[in-house]
This record gives C-alpha cells, sequence and structure tokens, in this order.
DNA sequence: CGCCTCATGTAACTTTATAACATCACGCGG
DNA sequence: CCGCGTGATGTTATAAAGTTACATGAGGCG
C-alpha cells in the first residue's frame, strides 16, 4: 500500500515529472494534451491540494486561458476520464493524480483542518467492501473511498 | 456484514417500523421528531432510493409542509447528524438509514442502471483503508464508501 | 479542397446549497 | 403569570457547482 501526500518532498521536481509522465502517455494513448489541459494539471500539482473547479476557472481566467465554467469542466473531464487526476466528492474538488496512468483504485484520506488530500490504493474488489458486495450480489465498476480525519501534522498542531 | 436493498420485503412495515425506532430514540436522546422531520424521514423510506434535497422539497411544498430549500436541508441535516440518514456524496442524494441509531459506519453499493442504494456495514478503521490510513499517520474520524455498479436485477436484465 | 473529428469560446441556465434575519413554540426560573 | 433562552420554522436572497446548446477553430485525410 503506498501513500503520497503528507511527507514533504520536492515539489518542483514532482510537478516537472508529472507532468512529464502525461504529456508521454497521452502521446502514447494518441491523447491531446493541450494547453488548457496541461496548465490545469499544472495548477492542481502546484496547489498539491482539492481545488474547486472555480478556483481553477479563476486562474484560468487571469491567465487569458478562458472564463467560462465549461472550460475548466471540459479539462477536469479529461484529466479524470483518463486518470491524470481525480474528484473528491466530499468535496466537490479536484486533485491530482499522484500515480498518473497506473491502473486505478484510489483512495484518499482528507484531513479536515488543513485540507491536505493524500492518495493510496487499494483493490476495491477485495476487502470487506468487497465481501459486502458479493453477498449482495452486486458488482462493482468504481468506488469512491474518502477518509475524513486529522493529518499527522494536524494531531500534533493540536486541532483535536 | 449485513446489507440490506436489493431484496423484496415488506415496505410498509419496514417503513413504519424505522419511524418507530427514530421515534423512540428521539424521545431518549431529548431530540425533537418534528413533523417535518418525520415527514421526510417517511418520504426517504417510501421511496427506498436516494432523493435530490430538492426532490423531497416539491414533496413538502405539495403536502404544505415548507416550500424553501431550508426547510428540506435543515430536516436533513437533523436526520443525518443523528444518524437516521446518509448522504450519498457521488450523487448529491440523501437516503433514509436502514439501521438507525447503530454506531455507524456505512458503506452504499448504488447501482447505476436503476439508482438503487444499499447499505452496509463496516469498521473503517480495519482492512485495507485502515491499513492505509496507519501507514500515513493518519487518523480517521468518518469515511465516504461507496461503490458503484450494478445491482443484480440488472445484471440480469442484461444493463451492460 | 471538402469533410470529418475533436477541441475551444461563449451565453444562458439548472441544480445544489447556504446566509441572514424574522418569527414562533416551549420550558423554566423568578 | 411573565420574561427569557433555546431550538425549530418561515422567508428572502444569494452563493456555489455543474450543464446545455450552439458557434468557431485547428488538424488529419481522402
Amino acid at each position: 500500500m503506498d501513500t503520497i501526500g503528507f511527507e514533504p518532498h520536492d515539489h518542483s521536481s514532482c510537478i516537472h515529472d508529472c507532468i512529464a509522465a502525461v504529456d508521454t502517455q497521452c502521446r502514447t494513448a494518441g491523447l491531446q494534451f493541450t494547453p488548457v489541459r496541461r496548465r490545469v494539471l499544472e495548477i492542481l500539482l502546484q496547489e498539491h491540494r482539492a481545488l474547486g473547479a472555480y478556483e481553477i476557472l479563476d486562474r484560468l481566467r487571469e491567465e487569458g486561458l478562458g472564463s467560462q465554467p465549461p472550460v475548466a469542466y471540459r479539462a477536469l473531464d479529461f484529466l479524470v476520464k483518463n486518470g491524470f487526476a481525480h474528484k473528491i466528492e466530499r468535496l466537490n474538488a479536484f486533485i491530482a493524480c499522484t500515480h498518473p496512468g497506473e491502473h486505478h483504485a484510489p483512495v484518499f484520506l482528507i484531513c479536515r483542518a488543513c485540507d491536505a488530500v493524500a492518495e493510496s490504493q487499494r483493490e476495491p474488489t477485495q476487502g470487506q467492501l468487497g465481501q459486502a458486495a458479493r453477498d449482495a450480489g452486486f458488482v462493482i465498476e468504481r468506488a469512491v473511498i474518502e477518509a475524513e480525519g486529522l493529518c499527522p501534522k494536524c494531531q500534533q498542531a493540536g486541532a483535536a
């Protein structure tokens, strides 16, 4: 189980590497990694937290990259559909994927104090959820798993 | 692991029993189970599926029980806060709880074809999610776990 | 060139949710 | 019985999130 999100890290290189990886994957898959899409992903990577569509749109507008909601939503749809970003349902917000391209069954740990979001992986068809589904005769195609609580930093800060 | 939702059952008695159980619990806990709150819970129980706040509001309006959004949202807040209903984040909709009052860690199985929702229970601090949280030093206070897929009926109906 | 496909630009709108403030009903101490 | 506090409700307005619809543009390909 691999978790990324609450540890310090070299952020500028993480952005660069991620963009490069997505770029490569898009070429391979015949997807168009256009300026707006790239910029949206960069914004998400820079913040390293979940951003609302309208927060992203505000940035795009400042940069002259589009000013109407569909611009942001279309770019986000592209990123989410292709596994380069995720939507956090609990927050109505979006976050860059930390494992772009890998087979995906993301799990999120959301700090309620500082809004940091860590992404981890699991296999939803296994474990308790998988068991519940099998008991009910249900076939899981997709799972939203979002835990809310306190990250290590905020626990120490006493954000009880 | 206990799952309710995809099997046929005696619906009118399930509504009645559930209302009675909630009524009792409210008395015990000193909570006011007012007409609007009761009616909203009844509506949710009758439908036995996730309803949007505005769908509920429409019903209330027809019945003269209030016509403005806050009326529905306040009743829903009350029900959710006290564990008598749940919000399905994925659908921005609400559903009656099938285990009112019990200690709660609900898991939902949502059919994408017929919108039926089954509720099951699990212990979020265990299993893969719990492990991921421990690895990250994260303390889980609440978890949204919503699986999307096909219920047994819709699998048979060939809703591929 | 003409046509198709996919991406973008833009206006208008729908759906979901909350803020703010007035009013009402009930219980409880004086 | 009154006055007051608390919690519920009524109502207006507005914010936040997301979509529809239609026009335009940029590349690929026969």
